[in-house]
Formats: structure tokens, sequence, C-alpha cells
DNA sequence: CTTGACTCCGTACCAAGGTACGGCGTCTAT
DNA sequence: ATAGACGCCGTACCTTGGTACGGAGTCAAG
């Protein structure tokens, strides 16, 4: 059961151009053109796109989602390689996060030295940023 | 105290690229050009460099520091504007912490669903991802 | 007066992840 | 057979925060 490329994008809940983004970034197989000009997809297409939304629902990058792909056929990969990715992944998103945080200690520092009463001249926010040298 | 662009640059911290960049963003007063073509700027510019680069690290974007640096000379702006800006951005990263910490769990439930044994065909982090079906 | 360091300007380029467009060709139903 | 919907391709464009480049002008020291 073939489908062209709008119905593929139609069933993986994206756009024609998105399919064929994916395409030239090689996360998706260059589909056979029976005799016409038109790209003819076989049901896993629709799969594979949603494979990749899924992982980048979880932090993964189009390129890494690549990696993934290609890494799954590589003779001799095993289970352990792909849950190094996604160990290493969990480890990035753990830094994000405490970068975040970090950030968000240093404002709530400004909010709370700030008592939003009065004009802006004077202001512990934007003094603490060096306002007051502008 | 008058500096040229690469003297500002330096005392600042940042490349003198980044100078007419933020400067074509509206982020720094364009300096008067004495006689010369040269950019000749008062010791503020690089204060006002280095709070661009502080209210950065705490998560503002540069349209935001601008809106910030704008708003603090509207008349009647009040500490309180500028207040309401930085709990914004504080509820911002709440936001992205929230979604980057659901990332994870997500993320943890693959993980410890495989053991990293084995070849990759079964795997039940790509198992989960729809692989099987690609 | 020349050399070297600095500056000028506009423009192009980078990553990421797409989106949009224009001028075609093709397919299908009536 | 023809209209309308769809698909083709290459290319340009978008955002954010810069970085790089090239050919020119300028400035101070020697």
């Amino acid at each position: 059961m073939q489908m062209t490329i709008g119905k593929v994008a139609e069933r993986a809940g994206v756009g024609v151009e998105t399919v064929r983004f994916y395409e030239r970034k090689g996360l998706i197989d260059r589909p056979r053109r029976q005799g016409s000009a038109f790209r003819h997809y076989p049901t896993e297409a629709v799969q594979r796109i949603r494979f990749i939304k899924r992982a980048q629902d979880l932090g993964f990058t189009l390129s890494e989602i690549a990696e993934l792909l290609d890494l799954r056929l590589e003779p001799g990969c095993t289970c352990g390689d792909i849950k190094n990715r996604a160990e290493q992944k969990a480890q990035d998103i753990d830094r994000k996060v405490r970068d975040l945080r970090r950030m968000k200690r240093s404002l709530n520092e400004l909010i709370s030295a700030c008592d939003g009463k009065g004009n802006v001249d004077g202001c512990p926010i934007l003094n603490s940023l060096g306002v007051e040298d502008l």
C-alpha cells in the first residue's frame, strides 16, 4: 500500500515540506518512484516520521536521531550502544535543568530585593545588573 | 575618556563585531564620531555591554534586554514594571524546567527498560519509539 | 613617508528545524 | 479533454546571537 508524499505527511501529522526536508537530511530513505516522478512511500515511512517526532520529544536533535537510526543498522551494534545515547541525553537534560535553576535562583534574588514600588531610578533589579552606570 | 571600539570590546570582554552587532540591534547608543569616521565611546558603553551580558546570563533574550533598557526610559515606568518582566522570565524558566523534567522521566523509563545487553533487534528503547515498524 | 594596527561598511555565513514560493509537470474525475 | 488538486525541484527565507570577510580608510609611531 503505497502513498504519495501528501498522504504520508498527513498520516504522520507533519507538512509535506517537512517530509522532503527529512529526506534531504537523510532521516528518511528516498522512496522509489515507480515510473512517475512522484515519491511512493510504504506505510513504514509514516512510522519512521513518528519515530523521529517521538525522539524529538525526548530531546534528541535531528542529527542525533539520524545517528540512532544509522547506529542500529551497523553490524555489531548492541542494545547497550543505544542505551548509552539515551543516558547521554539524560545527562544533557540534567545539565540544562541545573543551568536553568541557577538562573532562576539569581533572578529570584533580584525579584525579592525589589518591592515593586516607586519609580524606575534606583530599581534594585536594574541596579544589580549595573544599570546605574549607563 | 573616550575609547575606540576595540578598547570597549576588550574591556567588556566581547568581540568588536559583537559591539557593532549590539549597536545594529539598538542595544547600544550609536556613539559620536568626533570628526573622524571612528566610533568614540564613553566608559558607560562598557557598563552597558556588561549589563547586556549579565541579563543574558539570567535568561533574557537580546530583544527582551532591549525592552528592559527602553522601558526604564519611558516616563511613568515604575520599578514594578521591571519586576514584572523578571517574574515573567522566572515563569518562562519554570516552564522550561518542567518540560525538561518531563522529557527526562520518559527517557528514564526507556533506559530502565533496557538491560543494555544483546543486539539491537528488540532493544526496548528503539522499540518504544516505534522502530520495529521501520 | 611608510608600515602596521586599527577601523569602516555591507554582506555573507553558521547552527537547527523547518516554512514558503514559483513555475512547472502529472494525475484523476467529470 | 480539461480543470483542479496534487507533486516536482531548487532556492530563499525565518529566528537567535553572533562570527567572518574583503576592500577600503585612518591613525600613530618611527
